[in-house]
DNA sequence: TCAAAAATATACCAATCGGTATAAAATATA
DNA sequence: TATATTTTATACCGATTGGTATATTTTTGA
């Protein structure tokens, strides 16, 4: 790892908090050069411009979401195991993302939304990919007959994402973490109710 | 109607689409003079600065929703058909908020969180309104005896404003309003399995 | 209609914005 | 260790930021 990646590294993580709290436009320069100690010379030797850092930081944020999800879904045995480890992920999501300032996906697609269409591209990218995921995740319960075959795999997928990012929302606007503790409940009771 | 109180009532509506759309950082004065056709002259001589501004433009915003919700859910006769009216409510919620850009207090809280403490105080604020009325909702459903007198009020109240919230969510990100569709259609089949 | 009051326009303020050219310093390679 | 290269700091740019004092215009009420 070169020294230009550590300080790239150190960047993205350092300015992750400050993007995710106060979004792109409150992100000033000023506000990234006092976080990190470095100055714009610094800043602007290892990224192109203030867009493009807002871009690896929020990479940078969904990936680690994204990783942790997914090695904690695979914990499960079976795809129904793993169906409701979903459930169980955002139990805690609340903390999880709490050094953070909230969850990227949610902050990011609204702040970047209406007029910044660089960074919402990557954010409904992501999104996409979590509904594929989900959606995967149902079909693959219904081939090893875990679940209903008439389950409706994408609109499933499509609901329990509307539920966790809504839960999401409340649980940061709320400052109430039960939002997310409920969400992990309901979805294990809908999957159980529903589905199977 | 004096002269101010027109003008105030003008920048209000003209500025609205702006905040909802970029935000309190992106909504610049000069932004505001162009759009409103005036100079900070008539701005600052009627609010007193960008946030007590940005206030009234929030509050105008909600208290139309809250007004149209309100007026929709009354035309049920009883407190079940008020319930499902709800539902109902949100069934076209995309494009009823397309001019504006989203949703205010989706766009507004997820922007003010974290870093306008007087802003998101009047989002929680209501917030709490929204979520009050739901519970007074199910509850009179309760007493009229229309649903289950076993359901708690509070926890299906905080689970459909999450769920109304995360389907506005998706759909202005997604730009699909089936989000929303759905929603009416989910909430709908939920108060009669899950409620009554 | 005319003067007092209210509302708006103009011109300006210091501070900050994102960005850049260049100089200085730190690093890597030979 | 010496040098070429990379990385960071400094100083600056024009543009824009929110806000204000004052002049001008418009409205209001007698």
């Amino acid at each position: 790892m070169s020294k230009s990646e550590k300080t790239k590294a150190f960047i993205i993580e350092t300015v992750a908090p400050i993007f995710n709290k106060n979004g792109y436009s409150a992100m000033s320069l000023s506000k990234i050069t006092a976080a990190t100690g470095l100055t714009k010379g610094a800043i602007y030797g290892n990224f192109e411009n203030k867009e493009q850092l807002a871009i690896a930081v929020f990479q940078f944020s969904v990936r680690r979401i994204l990783k942790d999800l997914n090695a904690h879904v695979n914990q499960g045995k079976t795809p129904l195991a793993q169906l409701l480890n979903v459930a169980t992920f955002y139990h805690n999501y609340y903390e999880y993302n709490r050094k953070l300032g909230g969850c990227p996906i949610l902050n990011t697609g609204v702040d970047a939304n209406n007029h910044n269409p660089l960074i919402i591209a990557k954010v409904r990218s992501y999104n996409e990919r979590i509904l594929d995921r989900f959606t995967n995740l149902i079909e693959s319960c219904k081939s090893s007959k875990e679940i209903k075959s008439s389950v409706d795999s994408s609109l499933y997928a499509r609901r329990f994402f509307a539920m966790i990012e809504g839960a999401i929302y409340m649980s940061y606007i709320m400052e109430d973490k039960n939002y997310m503790k409920d969400l992990a409940v309901y979805m294990n009771q809908i999957i159980h109710k529903e589905l199977i």
